[in-house]
DNA sequence: TTTCAACCAAACTGTTTAGTTTAATAAGAT
DNA sequence: ATCTTATTAAACTAAACAGTTTGGTTGAAA
């Protein structure tokens, strides 16, 4: 019960760095779970493994550290969503290319826990810290925006009159299919499969003709 | 010192309703501007002007009095969107109609307090009170998308493939479009004018033939 | 061997909190 | 008049919290 150390490892011999990522860690599992009031720095530094006084020696206070972890996952995060974007083939034709990030972000903002978690903990505290909130706009949100609409302007074919209105759609239906039925888990409530969000979606933006469609 | 009351008013004989609407809007104006568990009882009972006691007369406990809050936040704005779908007269083109609709909501959800505000704190606080989150999605987000299903339905020269998936576009454009202007602050990190947005997606929904568009 | 920096457990400080209790006031109903 | 019900201020309890202090351990460098 002491303590649960490997004690055959010593790769370094500053220890630093290790403890950093430890309390990192442990503060982001407790912050996500329970949000920046209810976390308490004991609490987080019993789940990191470290002392209260090592906590404090690496952070200046709950305020610091709670920055220190969000902005951490959205830099995390930040290279996720630009693989996405250069992962496929844009030679492709739009419905393809379209089909394959839509599905790639639905999928990993339904299966992975970070992503959604970082969304809830930004918007639930954006009134006390709003320049996190800002980062993250500034770090996720204008990239992917700033992508998208260089991607459909780059398909004149698709005759789209506003390419970054249209990239709003694009991410903000997506966005919002996960907030509803994700995050305020209205999955049975407003119950609607990925696939046909979007398909859906793709046929849209990509139909430049839907005249002759079958009602 | 003994007591600071005003005599001078006796309106009703029966004071009870009275004060549970007076700790309903202090309690509301406490945890929408602190979050639930940075909102102190003694502060909620100070914004009331009514006593601790009085406070936990009426209401069992601080979790309890948070529920009737947001249950109360959502009923009001449940007729509000209503009110959004009956307004418009639906004989006029739908490009009239859903312009309408996004005009009213983007001012109400940019304009009036509460709305934004609820939605914060549902989303900041779904995973300690997860019914709270799903309440607003039975009442508000599920009435939406069905009114908007069935308006989309019912417009079939628009061609749109699924109405359902048109109706979750276009609310979830708007939703998202509010999340990352007014919640996040990101209007100056990457702005994007009410109107280029409402004309943006209506077009993209009406538009039935967009090739001999001009690029 | 001494020094030094990182770390630890544990106690402590001062504050804040949810919720209770006490004793008192006011006023309508019987 | 008396009973009842709603209310109040204020003190109280017990717990939790952020952050500090104390005194000690370890392990590597000098």
């Amino acid at each position: 019960m002491t303590s649960i150390q490997q004690k055959s490892w010593n790769q370094s011999s500053r220890s630093r760095p290790d403890k950093a990522t430890k309390i990192l860690a442990g503060a982001m599992e407790v912050f996500t779970t329970r949000g920046y009031s209810a976390a308490s720095m004991d609490r987080i530094a019993a789940v990191a493994g470290v002392s209260k006084s090592t906590l404090y020696s690496h952070f200046q206070d709950k305020e610091r550290l709670f920055i220190a972890v969000i902005q951490q996952l959205t830099l995390n995060n930040h290279e996720m969503i630009f693989s996405l974007l250069t992962n496929p083939d844009l030679q492709d034709p739009p419905e393809i290319v379209l089909r394959q990030i839509g599905t790639t972000v639905l999928k990993e903002l339904s299966e992975n826990r970070p992503l959604p978690t970082l969304m809830r903990l930004i918007i639930g505290e954006s009134e006390r810290f709003p320049e996190l909130a800002q980062t993250f706009v500034r770090e996720i949100q204008k990239p992917l925006l700033e992508q998208l609409t260089l991607y459909f302007a780059s398909q004149p074919q698709l005759k789209l009159p506003d390419p970054m209105v249209a990239a709003r759609m694009f991410s903000g239906s997506l966005v919002h299919y996960i907030i509803v039925q994700e995050i305020l888990q209205g999955k049975e409530i407003v119950p609607m499969e990925r696939d046909r969000m979007i398909d859906g979606l793709v046929s849209l933006i990509t139909t430049v003709d839907r005249s002759d469609r079958v009602t």
